[in-house]
DNA sequence: GGAAGGAATTGAACACTGTTCAATCGTGCG
DNA sequence: CGCACGATTGAACAGTGTTCAATTCCTTCC
């Protein structure tokens, strides 16, 4: 056994979820660019050669850290189903909007392993208790899924690439983003009022 | 001056347009994973370095590839707004699948130079010309182009993978890719049908 | 305590990547 | 002819993901 002491330069085995952690803590500091073996191997004061023991290759390493960036979001089903799936829609885009180039990443996992991303299954479980059919309810879901990370991939390589100078910043335009989601939902799930299109 | 014959290996010097269409056709025919500098220089017969004299660096040479690639994509406006937005969503889709890596490439080129992407511009007013303000003409092209963007980049990554051999083989699913575009659509312009959910 | 054995890590290498730049080539012009 | 300049080379820089033999570390068993 070995005495205490998380932190600090000891040797005391190197964790897969250690080399998630300081992956997570790479790209919320630096971005994706800089998110590369070597520069986590450093992180941890290892060689990048002692990272392929833990994880199968950067893929897979990117597939979990999709799944623990989403992880704090929770869909939550109520009464009003358009109003949920627009707070679901909310909620998904300010978890990608915390971590720079979440939703590439986001959206390589959702090609590799769909299952593990758990609040954008939610999303369609949600959608399917509704007035939709089972096919319906799929679509619908990565309708919204494909916009979402459409709109948030946009934004942050907007400001990627602000940041290296290359382009004027931008603004967080979450009122644009709300149209396309409410645009979407009114197509989806035919509103109480007479028109369907939403408010500019 | 010097005798003709464009093709061949005679030195004739390099042009802008030979380095772009060599890109285009590594990139249809291997993917966007090939398309490098220097396969691209192996591909002319000359040193990777020589590119940069008519080409400022890679992103600019994705840049012009993305409008090349949107380029045969003729966005007309008829009479029905509705059908007409519809056939200009499927025209994109067509045109980007055409070639491994465009949704990607194109995405970027958004970002970075989007007054270059005709079709997508074009789209946008088709959407102005009708009952909509302005906003909501711009809103609701970047929705659509977000959704078509985001759905054609599955796709090709999907395919990418596959192909070597990470994923089972996909399906080209143009009917979910239409159930999107008419939801986004139905929101957008209220249908002169009572219902203004697409049909499954 | 000492030896065995497996888990974990190193160090080095492979085959790439985008990009820069001094030197050089080749051609047209005066 | 000689000059100048457009165009290209060759080499290098600083990185990338990934593999693998050799080595260390730690635990368990005798």
């Amino acid at each position: 056994m070995m005495e205490s002491g998380e932190e600090g330069e000891a040797a005391v085995a190197l964790t897969r979820e250690q080399i998630v952690d300081a992956a997570l803590s790479i790209l919320t500091s630096y971005g994706l660019a800089d998110l590369s073996m070597r520069r986590l191997a450093k992180e941890l004061e290892v060689q990048p050669g002692a990272l392929y023991w833990h994880v199968k290759n950067k893929q897979e390493l990117l597939t979990v850290l999709a799944e623990r960036i989403l992880a704090p979001v929770t869909v939550a089903g109520g009464p009003d189903l358009r109003a949920g799936a627009r707070q679901a829609a909310q909620d998904i885009r300010a978890a990608l909007l915390a971590v720079p180039g979440a939703a590439d990443v986001v959206a390589l996992a959702q090609v590799l392993r769909p299952e593990l991303l758990l609040p954008l299954r939610d999303l369609e479980a949600m959608l399917a208790a509704g007035p939709l059919t089972g096919q319906q309810a799929r679509w619908g879901a990565r309708t919204l899924i494909h916009y979402i990370l459409g709109t948030v991939a946009e934004e942050q390589t907007h400001a990627e690439l602000a940041q290296a100078g290359l382009l004027p910043a931008g603004k967080d335009d979450g009122e644009a983003f709300l149209f396309g989601v409410d645009t979407v939902l009114a197509g989806l799930l035919p509103g109480p009022v007479g028109g369907s299109r939403p408010a500019s």
